[in-house]
Parts: structure tokens; sequence; C-alpha cells
RNA sequence: GCCCAAGUGGCGGAAUGGCAGACGCAAAGGACUUAAAAUCCUUCGAAGGAAACUUCGUGCCGGUUCGAGUCCGGCCUUGGGCACCA
């Protein structure tokens, strides 16, 4: 068969034919199948794009045949770092690579044949796009869900710019190798964390794979506890602790190095050190400061606070293990029964004061971090750890000292980014009306194109003299527009919403048409967004609920994460390593159908794997053969029918049927495929099945449709049938034919694979083991032995204990 | 370091706690052919055996169970994420 001009007849067929679009008329039988769209960075589509593409789209060709009204629509994450970076370094500005980007990614897209509406399409860098970003963003901002405040940056002193974490290795700088410093900015953020306690709540509704949800909920990290209040003069320092059970054994309070008291309290003589050790602080990550192998260090800032209950005097530390970011900031130290501050105290001579023992006298050496009973504590001893902290807690609540408190390990978003290629952020800054939204009428904010974005120190659109001032829309005095852009990930948190009216010029979207085409009903991509896009977009559509825009509390009821296409080498594809795999190639020389079909054939779909090129040409055959089966399935056209050839092909075809509608509906592509081959294999084994083997072809061409739908629509066509396929109806099993009268099953001897026999299907386990014991084989090797135990799996297994 | 996965023949990969290796690739043998290609058929985890068959076998160590690739505990290795790559 000549694929390239299948597929090029049958593409244009689809396209007149308005095959591939949404039937906005019956919005009722909806199903909306979304693919996580592509970042047009690298100037091509990957082979890692086709395996997320190629197999979604037989799935939703599948819903499609499955009668329902399958919504598949594509565009571009089009803002981010690498056209800005890949600008800086050959001077091609980014909007012009991202443009000439996209235009090669659709057109390879498109070789896919893939049933994406096209009508719907979006790029996330169009103002028409972008103007609903910032919109977005304002009424973050109008409902108190945006804020600013200070934030550590990574900070290249030679290159004068703020780098991404990508860009830092080993604590330098990608490009000049300066040592980066972390240095606080004024930044936007999203108050994500107003929403903690939802986002942990709705995981248990949704259809995703359960490790997501795993990582979701450790990423969202709720830990209940208390926080206790050590005053300090005029002054006092908070703790966040899950364990207040052990507040009696406190012999130490750590502040992170960041924390707003640290200079005021430190003392004149612990000064010198204290800075310095801020300094060195600031150059270390959050995953080396957690780290718990790194040796534990610290300084002492001179200065006491006071016990809230014993009223003892507690040095203050800074030590870099506590994190701003975390909790208060600052953390109880409690040798006996914490393994850091153990390994701490150990370290700078700090007391420890044992105040658990075991319950039941076990072991309870130092740091002994189990829970036990309360001693050394006065009036809480006795009490059990979880007493304990109830108590502590209610105790301290009474004195305003604390009380019980719940923490998430979740941080507000980070929006701002010092860069030019991103949506602008939609703020006027006015000296004497503060931070003011741009009005709604004259957005979009549009991103100027002439503006020097090489580093130096500021953010570009700070030195665009037409972008940056302006007036106040309150006063109406000069003013100056927000200098920062927006995190793409904003741009990427909302699109799915933006697809079912991707044209509307008025609005971002039309509840009424949002409301009845969402939440979309399966959404794939890459696990590698398991806590960030994806609890990112979750956020802003419960936001969005709130305001009154949605009436829907989850963007994704399901969720499949594709694995990841390896190069040949098992490292991770990119140019630089030169082993990324051009699709084209592959489709130039096999053509679309079969490089989807390989692609779903030889891999397991949520694992991926290095790619191999051995097999392609078996699929191919397999295709061949198919094409063949046709042939021979109309030239028997209406021929009579052998009954033994009619039993078996009838169990094989609906077997296949069942097997590949239960396989598809679960992404399992690689199993399908099997069974599909397996039908054909009994095809080809039957010789006088007449009529009945064209019945049979009709139907194995349908089921094969979603996977190869170029070659599926001209098998159909050359049976005789009028096009498209994609308007038959999937097959349906009919499971009386899959009703057998006997059955093989394994038979054990004390649990040891012994023999097979053929009983008949309906035999009870009495009926059985009767049957058993009077087959000759069986009762021989038994040898007359009493029988312990009879265990019987129907249809399976017998295992006989003697 | 922390969170989450994965590890099965020469290879890609199958297996609701119940016959490990479906389906395919590669390889070997055969049929057809003047020949090759294509196609069709057969064999194909390891060791032993003429064979029937037996023993071993799912990263490593241990456990639960009549029965473990699958569940539990502890390791090893690889991959994804760790909040400014997207």
């Amino acid at each position: 068969m000549d694929f390239k001009s299948v597929e090029k007849k049958w593409n244009e067929y689809w396209e007149k034919e308005g095959i591939n679009s949404y039937d906005k008329e019956h919005p009722e039988k909806k199903y909306y199948v979304l693919e996580m769209f592509s970042y047009p960075s690298g100037s091509n589509l990957h082979l890692g794009h086709w395996y997320n593409y190629a197999p979604s789209d037989s799935f939703a060709r599948f819903k499609k045949m499955q009668g329902y009204n399958v919504f598949q629509p594509m565009g571009f994450d089009a803002f981010g770092l690498p056209a800005e970076n890949y600008a800086i370094k050959t001077g091609i500005h980014p909007e012009d690579s991202t443009k000439k980007n996209i235009a090669t990614m659709e057109k390879q897209l498109k070789s896919i044949g893939a049933m994406f509406d096209w009508s719907s399409l979006l790029y996330t860098c169009s103002p028409e796009y972008y103007k609903w970003t910032q919109w977005l963003f304002i009424q973050l901002y109008k409902h108190g869900l945006a804020y600013q405040k200070q934030s550590p940056v990574n900070w290249c002193p030679s290159c004068n710019t703020v780098i991404a974490n990508e860009q830092v290795v080993d604590g330098k700088c990608e490009r000049c190798g300066a040592e980066i410093v972390r240095k606080n900015m004024t930044q936007w953020f999203l108050k994500i964390t107003d929403y903690a306690e939802e986002l942990i709540n709705c995981l248990d509704k949704l259809d995703w794979p359960e490790k997501t949800l795993t990582m979701q909920r450790n990423w969202i990290g709720k830990s209940e506890g208390g926080e206790v209040v050590f005053p300090m003069g005029d002054d006092k320092i908070t703790v966040f602790t899950t364990r207040a059970d052990t507040l009696m054994g406190v012999s130490y309070v750590v502040l992170a190095p960041e924390h707003s008291l640290v200079d005021k309290i430190t003392t004149p003589e612990c000064r010198k050190a204290v800075e310095e050790y801020k300094t060195a602080a600031s150059k270390a990550s959050d995953i080396d400061r957690l780290s718990t192998v790194k040796e534990k260090t610290g300084v002492f800032t001179g200065a006491y606070c006071t016990h809230p209950i014993s009223g003892e005097k507690i040095p203050v530390w800074i030590a870099d293990y506590c994190l701003a970011t975390y909790g208060t900031g600052a953390v109880m130290g409690v040798p006996a029964h914490d393994t850091r501050d153990y390994e701490f105290a150990k370290k700078f001579g700090l007391k420890i004061n044992r105040v658990i023992k075991s319950k039941d006298g076990s072991p309870d050496e130092l740091p002994y971090t189990e829970y036990g009973v309360i001693v050394n504590s006065g009036a809480f001893d006795g009490m059990t750890t979880a007493e304990g902290k109830k108590t502590i807690l209610a105790f301290l609540n009474k004195k305003g000292l604390g009380g019980v408190k719940i923490n998430y390990r979740l941080r507000d978003w980070s929006v701002s980014r010092q860069r030019y290629w991103g949506a602008p952020i939609p703020i006027i800054h006015c000296d004497h009306c503060g931070a003011v939204p741009v009005p709604e009428e004259d957005l979009p904010v549009r991103l100027p194109y002439d503006v020097n974005f090489t580093p130096d120190g500021q953010s570009p659109l700070r030195k665009c003299e037409s972008f940056i001032n302006t007036i106040c829309p309150v006063c109406g005095r000069p003013a100056h527009r927000d200098p920062d852009t927006l995190d793409t990930f904003v741009c990427s948190s909302w699109y799915y919403l933006r697809y079912p009216d991707s044209k509307n010029p008025d609005k971002p979207f039309d509840p009424k048409k949002i409301n009845k085409m969402l939440p979309v009903d399966k959404y794939i991509g890459g696990a590698e967004h398991a806590c960030m896009h994806l609890l990112y977009s979750r956020f802003i559509t419960k936001a969005l609920r709130d305001m009154g825009y949605l009436d829907f509390d989850e963007p994704f009821t399901s969720l499949v994460h594709q694995g990841l296409i390896l190069g040949s080498d098992g490292e991770k594809m990119s140019k630089s390593k030169g082993n990324a795999v051009n699709p084209d190639y592959l489709v130039e020389k096999y053509g679309s159908d079969v490089l989807r079909l390989y692609l779903m054939f030889g891999f397991s779909y949520t694992e991926g794997g290095p790619w191999n090129d051995d097999g392609i040409k078996s699929i191919s055959k397999f295709l061949d053969r198919v094409e063949r089966a046709v042939d021979v399935a109309i030239t028997r056209k209406g021929q009579k029918v052998d009954e033994k050839e009619k039993r078996e092909l009838e169990y094989a075809l609906n077997y296949c049927i069942k097997k590949v509608t239960e396989d598809m509906e679960t992404f399992s592509f690689n199993t399908a495929v099997a069974r599909i081959m397996e039908l054909v294999n009994t095809m080809y084994k039957c010789d006088n099945a007449g009529d009945l083997y064209f019945e049979t072809c009709e139907k194995l061409i349908r089921i094969l449709a979603p996977l190869v739908p170029h070659f599926a629509e001209e098998m159909h066509e050359r049976m005789g049938f009028k096009p498209s396929i994609f308007r038959e109806k999937y097959p349906v099993c009919d499971e009386s034919k899959l009703v057998k009268d006997e059955v093989e099953v394994a038979v054990q001897i004390n649990s040891k694979m012994r023999s097979k026999i053929v009983i008949p299907t309906s035999l009870s386990e009495e009926e059985a083991k009767e049957f058993l014991l009077k087959n000759e084989k069986i009762a021989e090797m038994l040898g007359g032995a009493a029988i312990k135990k009879f265990i019987f799996i129907k249809g399976r297994l017998i295992n006989i204990i003697i």
C-alpha cells in the first residue's frame, strides 16, 4: 500500500468532512481529551511529543467510535526562558524564533493524523491569550489572592542578573562561573496556601495515578501540631512543632538565618560570626541545607529567650537547617528526641534533657524519636505523647503562649520573573496610590517588541521607557508599570479553560460553555508535572470557582502520565547529547500509522524506555498481513461457513473485542495490539470461515481504526463500505460467544505444579474434588495420602495439600 | 539528602496473590523459489535427561501465605520531582 497517498487522501477527506472537529450541537455527549500542550523550544517535535500525542489520539478516536462527541484541542505554551536565552546567544528575537518553531511544529503535528480541533488552537504568547492571563492575575489580586513580599532570588554578581535554578550548576552561574548568592527582591505571590486544605481533600475524588496523588499530598505536606511562643522581652519567637510533648526538653531555639529577628537580637560580640554565617547560608540551596548527612552548622546570636512554662533562659542560635519558608522560620531544639537537634547539640555542647521514655521498657537510647511516656516534665509526667501534646498546647493556649496549629509545607506561588519573554504583570505602581491593577479595558498590557533584554541588573522591561512610564489610572499622576513578567506556569494554569471558547474577544471564556465542556475527562502528560503544573491548575480552577466564574471543583477528572522515551543510549533525548530521534524521518520512511502503532506496541505507555527501531519493520509487516486478510475476506464474501471454524473465530473475535476495549480504556496499548495480533493469527488459520471471515475482518478493521486511522479508513473503503469508518460504531463484545464448556486448570500438590487437567467449566469445588480423585494420573501422584486441604480457584488452579 | 516510581529471557515487554515469560523482535531449522526477497510453518529462560520429566529461575537479603514477579521490612541500582526549565 502506498501509505503516502493514502495518508494524504484521508487527511484531506477528514478535513473536508469535519470528521475531526467537535460537534458543538451535542455537548451532552461531550468527552474532553487533552494532552499537555508543547513548549516550542527546540525547532521541532521530537519523538517524545509523538509518544504523548499519537497514542492519546488513538484513545480519543476510540472514544469517538464509542459514540462520544470528542473535543481534542491543541496549542502552544509559548512564553519562557529558553527562547529568551536563545535570543541572548544568537540575537534572534524570541517572538520570531517562537513563531517559526510553532509553524514547524504545527506542520509536524498535522503529520500525526490526529483529530485535533484546529479551530480552537491557541498560543500563550499571543496578546489575545495573554490579555486574559493578565485578567486572571487582576481577579486574583482583587480577591486578595495576589500580594507582594520580599523573597530571595538567585543572583549572579558577575552577570549582574537574576538567574534560574536550572542555570545554577554546583552553586555557580552556568554562563560565567561566578558564585551565586541569594538576594531578596520584592515579588508577586499567589496565595495557593489558602487552598491547601481543599487541595488535599479533593485528591480523594480524582481518578489519577496513585503515585501522583501521593506526591501531591506530600508536596502540600499537611502536618498537625502546635505553635509555641518563647517570649523575649518586647519580642517573641514563635516556633512550630509536631512534638509539643517534648517542650520541657527544649535546650535551645534556632532561627533561620533569614529570620527577621536575627539582626535585632544579635549581641555585638556575636555580630561578626552571625553576619559571616548569614552570607555563607545565602550561598547554599534549600536542598543542600536540608541534607541529613551534611554536618550541622550554626552560630549563637548571644541572645536568650524564655521558656514559656519553666521560665528558664534558652539560648537562641541560627542554623541553616531551619528554613525561613517553612512554618514560622524558627524551631525549638529538643536534642534528646530529634535526630538533627541531637547532632547539633552534641556538636555545640548544648544540654540534652530526656523527657520521653519508652512505654513498655523497650530500648530507648537517645536520640529517642518514638512516641512514649513523658518524664522530667513536672505536672506533665506520666502522660503519653498523645495526651501530652494536647495538654501542653491547651495549657499554653490559656497563657496566650501558643496553641494548636496546622501547618503546610506548601508555599505561596512566586510568579514574578525578571525576564522579557512572558506576560507583563498588569500592575501600575504609583507613589500615591500604591500598586494599582491596570483597568480591564486597557488590557492587554502589550509586551513591547523592541527591548534590550541583555542581562545587566534590571528587568528588561524596566529599560523600555515607552513601556515602563505611564500614568496612574486612579490619580492620573505619572507612575510606572511593574517591570516583571509572569511565571509561564500562570499561562499554563488556565489554558484548558480557554480552548472551548478560544476566540472569545470579550471574556476569557463563556461560563455557560465551559461549565458544559469541563472538567477535562482525560488529561495526558508527563509525570514531571505531578506537583507544580497540576497543582497550580487545580488552585486556579478553585479560585475561579470561588469568584463565580465556573461551577466545578477540579479541572482534570482523570489523568494519565505517558512514560519518557529516552535516546538509544538510555539517556534523556537532547540535542547536546546527539541522541535525539527525528520522527519526520520515520514518518517519511514508514508512514504515520506505522510509527504510531509501533510507539503503542513497543513500550509500556506509562513507562516509556530507550528508543530502538528494530521492531518498527515488523509493524509494517503486520499491517501488510492485515491487508492480505482483507483481500482474502473480499474473495470469501458470501461463502459458506464451517461450524468448527465458526466457533473458533467467534471466540477469538469476541475475546479480542473485550480485551482491546478494556486495554484502550486503561491506556494499555501494547497489550491491546498484542490481542489484535492474536486475532489476526487465528484468522490466518481459518480457511473455511467464508462469510464469517469477512464479518470478522470488518470488525477487525474497526478495532484497528483508532490505532491506524489512515490505514483502516482505506481498508474499510476497499471492503466496500462508505467512508468514514469514524462514523461507525466500535464493536461490542458478545459475551455468549465466550462461554466454554471445558477449561484447562493447573493441578498443584503441596503448592508445586504437577499437572494440568481439562475439567467442565461449571464444576463446583466439591464436584471438582470428586472429578480429580477419579483421575488415574492424579490418584497415582497422591499415592493414597490423606488430603489436608483442598484449594480451588475456579477456572484457574487446584492445589491439594497432603 | 527528601518525596515518588521502576528493576522479569539475547532484546521490547505480558502476568485480578494462583500454570512466569502473552504478543513481538532477534536467532535457528524447514517449505515455496533456478536464486534472492517476500510469504508460510516449527523451535526458542538456564541446567540435567534419549525421552517422559526433574531441578533452578522475576536486582539483593529476610518475612507473611497452601501459594509471592505481585504483599510487608531492610538494602542496591536506575529514572522523575524538589518550588525561577517547562
